[in-house]
DNA sequence: GGCATGATTGTTGGA
DNA sequence: TCCAACAATCATGCC
């Protein structure tokens, strides 16, 4: 449970001025977030030194790529709130408010997004099958490395 | 100084 | 099939 750590009183200040939690329509989702059961969420520090800095990151959801660009604009209109909650829930109400077809760029993005990950995956996969056949762990990274390098450049190169 | 936390939705992966 | 975890962001507070 986060509150045990004691650094309540961070999100409590934030959570007073977000005025928060009326309606957990996602509960399920919010049980992530407020994990009793801390024994399944793992910190951050535990997670890293467990997997692997090699394993690719998830791919963004179209809600992710859409909040990415809602930030910017949120915080231009918004300077003075810096509550990164607050633009998460103010992002959320807009998302659902949006149309479809306005969505629909963002998921293209992350579809986008979602295939290299596949790709990077599979280089990651393909490594780890390796390494548990041989062990030339260095080489394999640099070739993970070498394709998320080309990722990189391919979104660069087609940015539109 | 560094790490955890807060909110949001969508997606992934594991059981 | 269901559910938990995680993806980005960053000011803030605690240790």
């Amino acid at each position: 449970m986060k509150a045990a750590k004691g650094k309540g009183a961070a999100r409590r200040d934030s959570r007073e001025a977000l005025k928060v939690v009326d309606d957990r329509k996602v509960g399920k989702r919010k049980a992530a977030t407020k994990p009793e059961k801390s024994s399944k969420r793992q910190t951050k520090k535990e997670k890293l030194a467990k997997k692997d800095p090699n394993k690719p990151k998830r791919p963004p959801s179209a809600f992710f790529v859409f909040l990415e660009e809602f930030r910017k604009t949120f915080k231009k209109e918004n300077p003075n709130v810096k509550a990164v909650s607050a633009v998460g829930k103010a992002g959320g109400e807009k998302w659902k408010s949006m149309s479809e077809a306005e969505k629909a760029p963002y998921e293209a993005k992350a579809a986008k997004r979602k295939s290299e990950y596949e790709k990077v995956m599979n280089a990651y996969n393909k490594k780890q099958e390796s390494m548990a056949d041989d062990g030339d762990e260095e080489s394999e990274r640099s070739k993970s490395e070498e394709i998320e390098e080309e990722e990189e450049e391919e979104e660069d190169d087609d940015d539109d």
